[in-house]
DNA sequence: GAACAATCATTGTTGATGTCAATGATTGTT
DNA sequence: AACAATCATTGACATCAACAATGATTGTTC
């Protein structure tokens, strides 16, 4: 990714900064998370995963706003990596359940580790309540 | 653009939601650029040459953090619409000044307006002075 | 219970995007 | 004068999201 300076005093348009520093953040994510194998998306469905342990396709699609047919490929890369297993669904033939395998949640923790220090890097000019009180704002406006 | 519930007290990551929100605001900037038949990187370009009247394409492509090829089909799509020119550079006969003709000053000013009305609506659930802070911190972590 | 609609995972396609290397023209340097 | 560097451009390539279509299975309705 580049770092460009485009930033002179324009653009100070709060959208288009969340777009910018939206691009710079997911870079920095993907950046760290490649030593794993994995990218942002992968990542998001090991959270998932690890809250809930046993979850369908669809509903990891639905959760995590991706496209189903996204899905699939990334569960095929986290279970080459052997980070995740589809068992078959008791209750429905059509379905897959989803898991975490030892592996995964163990990937998951220094994932997590990761990024959590590219959160900090991004956040390095903000004292701990301005990270706060950003991390408040993003969240009142993501919830839609 | 999809307008998932992603968010559930988890993936409560400052970084993730800067990458999810700034996803969400880039769709919705391009959605509301389509009219015109623009998307974020043309109304960049524009905004930039608003700026500075005469600018080299190694130029954008350095400020703005794009790819050299990337500017080339970008002001192809600017110049057919009559929104720029590239003129030929009196200093330099191996590079072009790209400079905004005045439909695309006139279509600035509404794409700005557009824009603004995609950030308001983006904001929605801030106060005025919560908006001011938020765009306040952002600038302070976008600035690198 | 038989027919039909809906759902789940999956595949394939298409279009947009970004990255990279290579090229032709021109300029700067030695 | 020779050579390296720069500018815009083109083309190849991988990546990726968005969509439609499919096969298997389940739910629904008459």
């Amino acid at each position: 990714m580049n770092d460009a300076p485009w930033m002179h005093g324009l653009h100070a348009d709060t959208g288009y900064l969340l777009y910018r520093l939206g691009q710079r953040s997911g870079s920095a994510f993907n950046a760290a998370l490649e030593q794993h194998g994995l990218r942002l998306r992968h990542h998001a469905i090991l959270r998932y995963l690890a809250t809930v342990d046993g979850a369908r396709q669809r509903e990891l699609a639905d959760r995590l706003g991706y496209d189903p047919s996204a899905i699939v490929s990334l569960l095929d890369d986290l279970q080459q990596l052997g980070l995740a297993e589809r068992r078959p669904d008791p209750a429905d033939r059509r379905s897959r359940l989803v898991v975490l395998t030892p592996a995964g949640h163990a990937l998951l923790r220094t994932a997590d580790h990761d990024s959590r220090r590219v959160t900090e890097d991004l956040l390095a000019p903000l004292s701990p309540a301005d990270r706060a009180t950003l991390n408040d704002l993003l969240q009142r406006i993501s919830t839609l």
